[in-house]
Order: C-alpha cells, then sequence, then structure tokens
DNA sequence: AGCGGGCCTGCAATCGATTATCTTGGATAC
DNA sequence: GTATCCAAGATAATCGATTGCAGGCCCGCT
C-alpha cells in the first residue's frame, strides 16, 4: 500500500492543458505575466475601483488560471491583521495531557462556527500553565492573533486578569466574579448548583453528595450553589472530588460509593460526565434510579438525552455562549469595551429525579 | 456588570517598579536600549552561539523585562516556515453546519495534543466545499501552514486527489482505496463492518439492519462490509439511512424501527452516536436489549463503555492513528513520503449483544 | 612592527504584499 | 493652442525579523 503522490510532473485529472508552464508564486511573477506592475495587481486582486474594470478581471482570470493565492504571511504583516483569533484551553489543575472534555469541544465546535462566520481563522492551543502568566502572553504577544478566546478558567483566574490589564480583545469562558478585569462570559454557576440541589430536596432527597473536584473556580461555584440550598434545607452535603478526566472517573465513583458509612440517595454531578458515570456505578450497585437514588447532572450535552434514564441535568446555553463570545470579542477588538454575561442556567427534568 | 478593563495606565498588580517607560515592540527597539544592532537581538534571541555569551544573557534578560516577543508574521514571513498546521474538516455531506461529530472532536483533541507536543500550532478550519476544489486549496496554498491535516473524507477524495497531486505535506483521516493519491490514515471500515455484522449473526440475529447515511466513503465500506458478512451467511441486510446530526437522528430511527414491515434484531450502527439513539428507541418502543434485538457501534468512543446497556461496539484506535498522522506530516514536511495505513479495528464485546 | 586569523557585531538585502505618492497620456475646457 | 484635470498605472517605501557578508578588534606569532 503506497501513497506514490509522483514526484513527477505527470498532469493528474484529464487532460487539462492549461497547466502553466511558468510558475506564479508571488505578485510579482503574475505582474510580469499580465504585464502590469505588482501594485496593480494587488489592487485588481482586491478588487479596488482604482484599477480599469477590464484589467482587473484580466488580472483575476489569469490568477485563477495560474492557481495564484498571495501569500497571506506577507499581506498580514504588511496590513497588520491577521484575521486569526486564537483560542485557548488552560490545562491548569488537571493531571491529563489531553483535551478531551466534550464540554470544551462542544463550545469548541460552536466557536468555530461563528468565527468562521465571521470570517476569522481559528488558532488552537493547548496550555499548560506553568506559573508563570507567560502561558497566555506567548500568544496575546506573538502578532499572530487579533484576539483570544480562553475556555475555562481552569485556577488560572489571576493571571488571566493580569494579561486582560494590557491586551484588550480578549474573552473568556468562565465564571464571573466580582471585580473581575477580563470579560468574562458564561454561566452563573452558583445558581445552577443550586438550582440542582433545590430540585433534589424538593423531590425527597435526604442525604446528598456533590460528585466533582472544585480546584477550578466554575466547579466550585457550583458546589457553594449547591451547598447553601442544602444549608437552607438543613441538610448535609457531602462533597466528593471526582477528577473530570474520563478513565478515572468512573473507578473513583466507585470507591466513593462503596464506602458504606452513608448511602446517599440524592447526587449533584459537576458534569454530564460525571452524572453519566455515576449512573452506571449505581445501576451495577443495584441501586435504582431515581427510586433508590436520584442525579442531576451539569451541561446538558446532547449524550445527557440518550442515558438511561435520561438524566435530568443544568443546561448551560452553549451555542448562545459562544455567539456572545466572539460578539463581543468583535467590539474589542474594534476598540470597544464589553461587559461580561453570567448566563442563568434552566434546570431540565428528565427521568433521573423523581421530579 | 462591568468588566472595567481600565483604559488608563494605572499599574496594575502591585508595586511593579519596572514598568518600562519605553515601548519596545520590534526587534530595532530593543536593540535601540541594548546599544547593539538589530541582527544581534535576533541572533542573541534565537540563542545562537554567533554572539557573545555575555551579550546574549543580557539581550534576552531586556527582552523578558520589556516583554518583547518578535512578530511572528515577520519572522515567519522571512523565514518561510509556519509552525502551523492547517487542520480541515470538510463538512461535505452534512446538512448541519456544525462540528458536532464527538468522534472527529476526539480526533481534533488528540492531533492538538501530537501537533502542541512536536511545536506546531493549529489552525482549524471548517470547509463547506462547494463544488470547487477550492475549500482545500485556499488552505494549502494561502503560505499560512506548513502542512494539512484533513479530518474525513467526507465525499471529496477526488479533490483532495487533485490537490495532493502538487502538495506533498498532507494526510488525511479516512478510508483507504485502491490506487488513491493522499496519503490516508483510517481504520480498515470494511473489515469493522464485517466485524460487526459478523458478530451479530454469531449470536443469533437474524434480521439485520445497517443504520447509517452512506454518502461518505468511510460508512459507505461499513456497509459493505456488514452487507458481504450478511450475504455470507445468506441473511439480509436492511439500509436505514441515518443522517450523522445529532438532533435529526433520535426521530429518524424512531419512524424506521416504527415500520412495521420487518422488525429486526440485529443492528450494525455506523458510529456509537447512533447506536446510542438506536438503544434509546428500543428502550422506549419496549424492546428488550440484547434479549429482542442486538445492537454493534462503531468507535468505541468512552461514552460507549457508559451506555445501559454498555455498548458493544467496534473499536478505531483513535489516539495511535493521531500519532500516525502527525508523523506521517512531519515526515512529508521533511519531503519524504509515506504510505497509507489502514489499522485494523477491533470488536469490543459488552453487553448489547448476546455473544 | 606587521600580519594572519578568530571572534563578534554591524550592514544591508531579503521574504511578498500593500499603499501613498508620483507619472503619464489623453480628454476636456477656455 | 495651452491650461486643467482625470483615469490608470508605475514607483518605491513599508511592515519586522532573518541572515550572508563584510569589517573591526584583539590576540598571538614571527
Amino acid at each position: 500500500m503506497e501513497t506514490g503522490a509522483g514526484d513527477s510532473n505527470e498532469v493528474i485529472g484529464g487532460t487539462d492543458a492549461s497547466t502553466p508552464a511558468v510558475e506564479v508564486r508571488t505578485l510579482a511573477d503574475l505582474a510580469r505575466v499580465a504585464g502590469v506592475s505588482a501594485g496593480t495587481v494587488s489592487r485588481a486582486l482586491a478588487g479596488k475601483a482604482l484599477v480599469n474594470a477590464e484589467t482587473r478581471e484580466r488580472i483575476q482570470t489569469l490568477a485563477r488560471h495560474y492557481g495564484f493565492r498571495p501569500n497571506q504571511m506577507a499581506s498580514k504583516l504588511r496590513s497588520r491583521r491577521t484575521g486569526v483569533i486564537g483560542v485557548v484551553i488552560p490545562l491548569g489543575h488537571e493531571k491529563r495531557q489531553s483535551i478531551s472534555d466534550p464540554f470544551f469541544l462542544t463550545l469548541l465546535g460552536h466557536l468555530a462556527d461563528q468565527l468562521t462566520e465571521s470570517g476569522y481563522d481559528l488558532m488552537l492551543s493547548r496550555a499548560i500553565p506553568d506559573g508563570t502568566s507567560d502561558w497566555l502572553e506567548r500568544i496575546t504577544g506573538s502578532g499572530m492573533v487579533d484576539g483570544v478566546l480562553v475556555i475555562g478558567q481552569s485556577d488560572q483566574s489571576g493571571i488571566i486578569d493580569q494579561v486582560a490589564a494590557n491586551y484588550r480583545p480578549l474573552v473568556v469562558w468562565g465564571n464571573y466574579r466580582e471585580g473581575q478585569v477580563h470579560c468574562v462570559v458564561g454561566t452563573d454557576n452558583e445558581m445552577g448548583g443550586r438550582l440542582a440541589a433545590e430540585h433534589l430536596i424538593a423531590s425527597g432527597a435526604k442525604r446528598l453528595a456533590f460528585l466533582g473536584d472544585t480546584t477550578g473556580i466554575e466547579i466550585d461555584m457550583r458546589h457553594r450553589g449547591a451547598a447553601s440550598a442544602a444549608k437552607a434545607a438543613g441538610l448535609p452535603l457531602a462533597h466528593i472530588p471526582i477528577n473530570l478526566a474520563t478513565t478515572e472517573m468512573g473507578p473513583q465513583i466507585k470507591a466513593a460509593l462503596a464506602m458504606p458509612d452513608i448511602d446517599y440517595d440524592g447526587f449533584v454531578c459537576a458534569s454530564d460526565l460525571i452524572a453519566m458515570s455515576a449512573l452506571r456505578v449505581l445501576y451495577e450497585t443495584g441501586r435504582a434510579v431515581p427510586d433508590d437514588a436520584q442525579v442531576v447532572g451539569f451541561d446538558d450535552l446532547p449524550m445527557a438525552a440518550q442515558t438511561m434514564p435520561p438524566l435530568t441535568t443544568i443546561r448551560q446555553e452553549i451555542a448562545g455562549g459562544a455567539r456572545v463570545m466572539v460578539e463581543n470579542l468583535k467590539a474589542r477588538i474594534e476598540g470597544e469595551s464589553t461587559d461580561s454575561l453570567a448566563m442563568p442556567p434552566s434546570l431540565i427534568v428528565r427521568r433521573t429525579t423523581r421530579a
């Protein structure tokens, strides 16, 4: 099995007699074959009215014929505009090296859609913060991007603030907090946590547990929300830190639930992924959902509707959030300033709670 | 709620007396404050041995102090090397605008890991082929990237071949086919389809159905594999085209299974996502899995182990595939040529088949 | 003292497109 | 017939970093 892409110059794809003999790689090359100057070619390709309509046509046809495409590096250098947005996923507190979280990936997909629509390219960087603020400034200061989107604050909120103080075109997905410098779009996580817990309590749960590692600020706020709801109802809320990485999740949950001291009957999960694992463990240990134990997820990823039973969860507006992020970023690129946005989440009741 | 990133020049983050008065934006600026020439600064920052070790130290310290970072556009233009790999997802036959397929997203995550490790940045483009070959050449010919990875051939294999004939640093995830020009890494889809069907047959299924739209070549090969296994066993295989887009999947499957003419007892699904939907529909219509009907998925995404019951599926080596793709691409950037790779998939037996 | 040879560093060309400014030919006006 | 103006295109400076080549300096050797 071989690719054989062929170094020879044989013509591919039929009798294409137009394959040109001379190679046209630069504006100057094209200018030569067109019999004009490079400047004129540049203007013609940009569709400027300064060149004769007829000449413009002719040059554009030639460009197409020779498959000429202006070098973006040169263009961007000169015009001081890259048309590229950097998207950074800080892997602060996660041990795992991989960008695997389906929530981030989903958000990324929507961001890609929005940016493409606005004519921007997307440069993806996986950043591993190492104590310095360098991981972000390496992107913002590189001259490679017109703006930067950060997906998730992890535990790097302070550093993001520092950078945001001097770099305007920066929008972050995450949790808003009083006094924060950077523009953030996200969900009101505390409210989400509260909604989840209140719903469980209203459905009769008495022995609550929160499943999720609270190193990242977003999860921490969800935990706080749940805790405040539990406190208001006079109920206990156990905190069981679960890594967000997929592989370790199952065993961790199993270990936690195997401890026989308390038999929880209501689980507030920090993500749908954790909730799915919890469902599985509960099933394997013979506890019926929602009769013996109830479960609430967080995110409302598409998969949440497909679990068995379908997962009751807290919905985050991912698509809408992505749209706002891109809008805000564009505004900031134009020099305007933008407000942060904490979107209220909503409770989606399915079948893992008794409602 | 406001960000208040502050247009004023107040110092943020404590008594940082070192914030410089002069702005150092270019090599020349730094050269001025260092009292050397721009060329020397360039060499010093690149760590070249040509400059005196002491001078080099001094310049590097200055650069750090002023937060100077060389403009990448200029650097890349001059050195004719961008350090960026384009990753393209052609949305050929998919109606839906969004990059939402979890398989692609997972592969993308692994590619990001591998590329980052090799010191490359990743530029993501969502391409919507419009009949011309322009969607790919726009990327390859832009001078923006050192190489291109294409995730999924969709129905654009021919066009990819055309481009690959003249553009070497190109590696594609997809299905290998005799006589193909472009270098492809992927799974032996036909074998996968065959494995799935054979397993169902061996487990006693008699009335088989293939769930998935076969416009894309990969799915088509899976279907062929399943069909050949069915034929060998003398059994019928119905083909039910299901869109890969998440939203429409559920209803489509429901509609297909509601048709009372045949009651299928074995489903070969083109993806785990489809399999999950199928499980759900079967459950809702009161058919027990695996007793009344058996289901086999494709991909073995992490979620496959979390379904209820856990999904029997055909595993594709995503992480390994990503590694090979990046290795091959690097080799091709160096001018070497590389062979295509069709990895044998493996059957992962869980609980949706009787086995 | 004179000369050759390293070792550093400066100079200037270069990557390729963009764009402000200038040139030219011709049409129009008086 | 000459002045004026306009359209169309040429010229050259520019973006900012890289790098081949030349040159200055210091050292050692004869």
